[in-house]
DNA sequence: GCGATTTATGAATTACCGTTCAGATTTTGA
DNA sequence: TCAAAATCTGAACGGTAATTCATAAATCGC
């Protein structure tokens, strides 16, 4: 048998398994979920995934890289396709929500905190971390209906603009968060409301 | 000793316990902290947290739903003082930032996903899904800095307004994700784009 | 077909850590 | 001061799950 067919069969029983392992880490979360279970989902031992992987982290690792890099490259592609500067935003905006659609369990994995046991201590703090999402969203959705109402803002649909100035402020933050050195955080408010307020405002006034 | 005296001590103990304990969380998070490095930063023995906690899982969601209470508290009550909208929207985004600068280890707990263990596997994927997230926002900002070139776009910082568009449509796919009823995620282009569009474009064009 | 080599198997090994609990220590109220 | 009550302690228990490895099955080249 020729060595590259080999490598191909090797490849393609590899990715069955990285495929079955990702259902079962967006459905439970990297720590509850075992060796045995990824073994039985891919119809293996689970001696056998030692002779794919060198370990459980790397196993997870192999998966989350790959499907990062696909997405990377799908975006680029797009991107890089489109002439304009207009055009090239809304490809990037498209591509991003296509491969969020295609790869929906995957992304879950990202959402996923500490906080996904199976025990009920456990999903309750998660429905009700989530509902505390729900609660604040809705919260500044009530504020921006005001402003609609009376005419500082203009009729952009409620909910998703919530959603947005809620993100926009996170987004901010996790730059912060990741950034080494640490400026006051608060200066950041400026831009914020500039960019979300032009997004928003009504110009008829 | 009267009871109520005896509740305020049970109260403070417990309080030193959780302070420790979210250091440590948010440190290492959930999975890599055990019972007996959270007894040791607090000053107890293993036995004494389970006078104060039913279970790990107990202690943990006890420390994340008592500070996400503290922080929904802080925000509203700014908001709230605020009279009109633009005023409010100024101050929810405030309230947001200078709570997060304050608290920065508790968020890190929300930054931080399934791949944070100690070992060098976990640590190489996490620093390259930062890396990955830092190029992504670079590839944006340059789509930016082309558009404000040419004119199309005005003079926004181009990084905070990359990572901006960049969050911005993780709000949708968010929203998306925790939705249970899922029309397609596509049609919300429209969306992102006008709004981060009408907060960027220059508008003496 | 047949020995050699590669690949698969899963019970046994090993290590870890949440939880318990019997006894030590401290605090309480008189 | 003292015994009863409350609190603290940490070694031992029990369960779990990643990893290993001797053995079995499959595949290979000839």
């Amino acid at each position: 048998m020729r060595a590259e067919r080999k490598e191909r069969e090797f490849n393609f029983r590899r990715a069955a398994i990285l495929e079955q392992a990702e259902k079962i880490f967006s459905a439970k979360g990297y720590y509850n979920v075992t060796m045995a279970e990824i073994a039985e989902a891919s119809g293996f031992a689970i001696g056998s995934l030692y002779q794919f992987f060198e370990s459980k982290e790397d196993l997870y690792s192999s998966m989350i890289l790959e499907k990062i890099d696909l997405m990377s490259a799908a975006i680029r592609q797009e991107v890089n396709a489109a002439k304009d500067v207009t055009g090239k935003i809304e490809a990037l905006i498209a591509a991003q929500l296509q491969f969020v659609e295609k790869n929906a369990d995957f992304f879950r994995i990202f959402l996923r905190g500490q906080s996904d046991a199976l025990s009920e201590t456990m999903t309750a703090l998660n429905q009700k971390i989530i509902d505390g999402y729900f609660d604040n969203v809705m919260f500044i959705e009530n504020i921006l209906k005001a402003g609609i109402k009376c005419g500082v803002l203009r009729k952009v649909p409620t909910r998703d603009a919530a959603s947005a100035l809620f993100h926009l402020t996170r987004s901010v933050t996790i730059e912060w968060l990741l950034k080494p050195t640490k400026d006051s955080i608060v200066s950041k408010k400026d831009f914020i409301v500039d960019i979300f307020f032009n997004g928003v405002k009504n110009y008829d006034q």
